[in-house]
Order: C-alpha cells, then structure tokens, then sequence
DNA sequence: GACAATGTGATTGCTTTTGAGCGAAACCTT
DNA sequence: AAGGTTTCGCTCAAAAGCAATCACATTGTC
C-alpha cells in the first residue's frame, strides 16, 4: 500500500469515526507503527488531521490558518507595530479592518478595547469573534482562497453603506509616487472603497514594504493619514513619504 | 482507546443524558477512574463540562449546550446524515448553507464537488476555503459570537439578490405544527430569507430535534422539501411531517 | 547495472500517560 | 452532628507511546 492510500484511509477513518489510535491503524492499514506515525505527523503539518498522543483526531474547530507563525517574516517587528496601533486607537471607535499577517498582529492589542470593527478577512474575524467589547461585522462577498478575504460587489455594497473613523489595512508595497500597491487586483479595490469610507487611514508595514511597487494599486499616498512601521525602516525609505505629508511612525 | 476518544465519548454521554458518572464511565470506556477523573478536570478546563462530585454534567444552566458538547452528540449520525446529502446533492447547484453542527458535518462530503456555495456561517466558509471546485460567498453581516454565524441587515440584502437551487440548513427543532425552530430570533430569521430565495429546501437533522420546539420559529414546514434525519426517528415521529407532505430520509 | 533518493520497519533509550494504593475530604443517612 | 460510604487528590511504578537512528528495500536515473 502506498502512502496517499494510507492517508486516505486514515483521512477516510477520521472522518468515519472522530478519532483513531495509532496501532489500531497499524494493524488496519497492515504498516509499522513508525510508519503510521509518520504519516499521522505529516497529515498533522497539512493541518488534515490534528496528532494527539496514541494517534490521531480531527481538527476540532479547525482555527488555525496557514499563517504560520514561525514562518513569518519580521514576526516581532510585526508585533510591535500591532502594539503601538493599539495604543493610539481610541476606544468607541468604528474602524475597518483588511487582511494580511501584519494586521493580524495587531489585534491582539485591540481584543480588549471596545470597538466596532468592520472587515473583510475571515481570519480577522474569527480572531475577534470571542473579545468581550468588540462588535464585529463582516463585509460579505466572494472568498478568495489564498488570503481568506472577501472581495467583488457584496463585499462593496456593504461597505458603501458604513462610515468608519479609521480604516487600517496592511499593504505589500508603498512608493511614494505609485503609492499603496498588492498583489491581487480585487483585494485592492476592496482596500480601497474601504479607505475611502473612513475618515483617517492608517497604514501597517514592516520595513521591507517600503519603495516596492506590485501590480495592484490601492490608492496613492495623498489619502493615507500615518503609516506604522518598524525601526527597520531607514530615513532615507520615509522622506518621501513624509514629503507627502503622510505621518511615519516607527517603533 | 485514547484519550481524544474518551473525551468524545465523554462529551457524546453527556450531550444525551445531562449528567453521567465517574464508575459508570469507567466502566464504558474500559478505563480506571483515576484517567476517567483526570479526562473530566481536562474537560472541565475547558468548560466543556462541569465537573461534580462523583462525575460531570454539562455547564450551567439548561440553556443551549456547549459547543464541544453539541459536536459531540450523534456525531457518526450526523456524519450519515453528511454523506447521504452530499450523495443526493447535484453538482453545479448553487446552494446555500446555514450553520450548526449537523451541517459542519456534510461538508466533507460536498468538498470535491463543483458547487457554488453561499453561506451565513464563518466556519462553513473557512472549511470549503480550500475545495478546489467550491466557490464560496460569505452573506456579510454582523458576526455572533456563540455561533459565528451572520445575521442582521447585511446578510439578508446580500441574500435578497440571490436565486439559489438548494438552501440546507440545520435546525434545532422539528414540530408539525410549530414548525422548524431553532434559539436565535436573528440566526432564525436569516435562515428564513434564506430559505424563501431557494427553490428548494432541504433540513438536516438527527432524530433528537424532531418535536421539539424552540423560541424562534425558521418557517413552517410547508416551506420543506425534504428532512434528512438517521435511523433514530421513529415512525411516529417522522408521520406528522410526512403528512404536511414533506419528504423524509433516514439514513 | 550501479547509484542515489526515498520510503519503510526494527531497535533503543526517553517521555507521557495510565492505574493502583492510601489518607483526606466530601457526601449521605440516621 | 456522628458515623459510614463514596469520592477525591496525591504519589509512584508500570505501561504505552514517542523520537531518533540505522539498516534494508524499492524506485527512478544515468
């Protein structure tokens, strides 16, 4: 037996049955225990299965994204940057929220403020979902695979109706003249109807966002209130930026 | 057995009866009664229980059971009750799906197909991110946090411009003459906007919901196409609704 | 056909989990 | 409220499970 019919076995056996012991699918699948181990563990890294000690269940709640934490880059300057959003946001306010691995870094900051938050990233949701004081809405829309954010015209519609205080998004690029930019073209337009429904907008960036451009473009710098970045981030990389009259933070 | 599987089992026990003991659990799961006590303070932990003098029973209150606990209960059930949905279900439907853990459990079986998916809740859109022919729209809405389901304004506009083939939800209650029930007025509601776009509806549900009726009325049961249920509902129960002249399943 | 790469199974110490025993605490019962 | 049970918390030893390593087989490549 080859080792995608083991794991469909095992996959087929969860589903079948909640959980499974590990010598119980040696014998069943007629493979060695280190066998069986290993695919346990490797089905566990794809997330498929969740490995308890004496074998395998499913994934309750199935919370976990493939953001891996220990893979992200500038996990720390992210954190710090998370922080510091944290400490100038004002509590009561109504803020819109995108996606992105920096973003997520700040809400742990903001899960015991008392806030209405909007957003359109499924994770940022799920995230908020169980913080006391924290009203949160999503945008609705089509799901995109890659990112979990919602994107297309429900995702706009709701938008449009809402007015926020401040729009905080993650980018992938900011040039002074091309201005905020990402990879996907859906993602950025809804970035954008959500920044232009907000009375401030604040940018969070770990330094090597800095003087990249990608396809997308979000909006230029003219509409971004301040940009929180970390210490990374040289003089030289913000002068422009700061020539626009955008705030730079660094921390 | 291990531990993943004394928990469930745990969990399953409790779900159905309310309380149990340590002995008799003991006895059950073929394991000492210092592991059994060790399994309930774990659980217990986690609020997933309560524990007591001499066992466990569920946490406070007799309002709506805990999550893990309505995982837990009828689960090989409802993972039938999954199966036979995703075998009746066509593929290019456009259906929508509610939440609730009966309806967690078709998703496995409708994941490989090629659908097109809208639904209010936030782990239903999370399970079939990653389906390869799935393409799935999130209504929007404001998030609750019991159930991380949508509801309000935003989800039923966003539901209002959809025509679907197939609505399947989950219910808490099924009474003939009291209709489809469920705890939430607002989760009720979207579930009824829902099913008034649908061409058809499909319900499903162990045998336990059946004659029960709960706060918030879903819709009569004249809107149904079909209910499927498992082998558990008994004749007697399943009559009332096959007279209103719904069609009833029991896998 | 030789060789490297990969997957599998056995062995060996090591860690986690389990079960049993026993005094202490909690709970009936009268 | 006293006395008898039952249940609990704790400790310790046994058992089960685990990671690491190495040897052997299989597969694909040159």
């Amino acid at each position: 037996m080859i080792r995608a019919e083991r794991h469909e076995r095992i996959l087929a056996e969860l589903a079948r049955r909640g959980t499974v012991g590990a010598n119980e699918l040696a014998l069943l699948l007629d493979a060695s225990l280190a066998t069986i181990r290993r695919d346990i563990a490797e089905l566990d890294e794809r997330r498929a299965v969740k490995r308890t000690h004496g074998g395998a269940s499913l994934p309750q709640g199935r919370k976990e994204l493939p953001y891996d934490a220990k893979v992200m880059a500038y996990l720390p300057e992210k954190r710090r940057i998370g922080a510091q959003v944290g400490a100038i946001l004002e509590p009561g306010s109504f803020i819109g929220l995108g996606g992105g691995t920096t973003l997520m870094q700040i809400l742990p900051a903001i899960r015991r403020m008392d806030l209405r938050v909007v957003t359109t990233a499924v994770n940022v949701a799920l995230e908020l979902r169980d913080a006391k004081d924290v009203n949160v809405t999503l945008t609705g829309g089509t799901l995109r695979q890659r990112t979990g954010e919602m994107v297309g015209h429900i995702a706009e519609r709701t938008l449009r109706d809402i007015n926020l205080d401040v729009t905080i998004i993650g980018v992938d690029g900011i040039d002074a003249t091309a201005g905020l930019t990402t990879f996907d073209p859906s993602e950025a337009y809804v970035n954008r109807v959500m920044i232009e429904q907000a009375r401030e907008v604040w940018i969070v960036a770990d330094h090597s966002k800095f003087d990249q451009i990608l396809p997308a473009l979000i909006c230029p710098l003219s509409q971004v209130t301040r940009i929180i970045t970390d210490l990374g981030a040289t003089d030289a990389m913000i002068a422009p930026v700061r020539d626009l009259g955008v705030e730079v933070l660094r921390v």
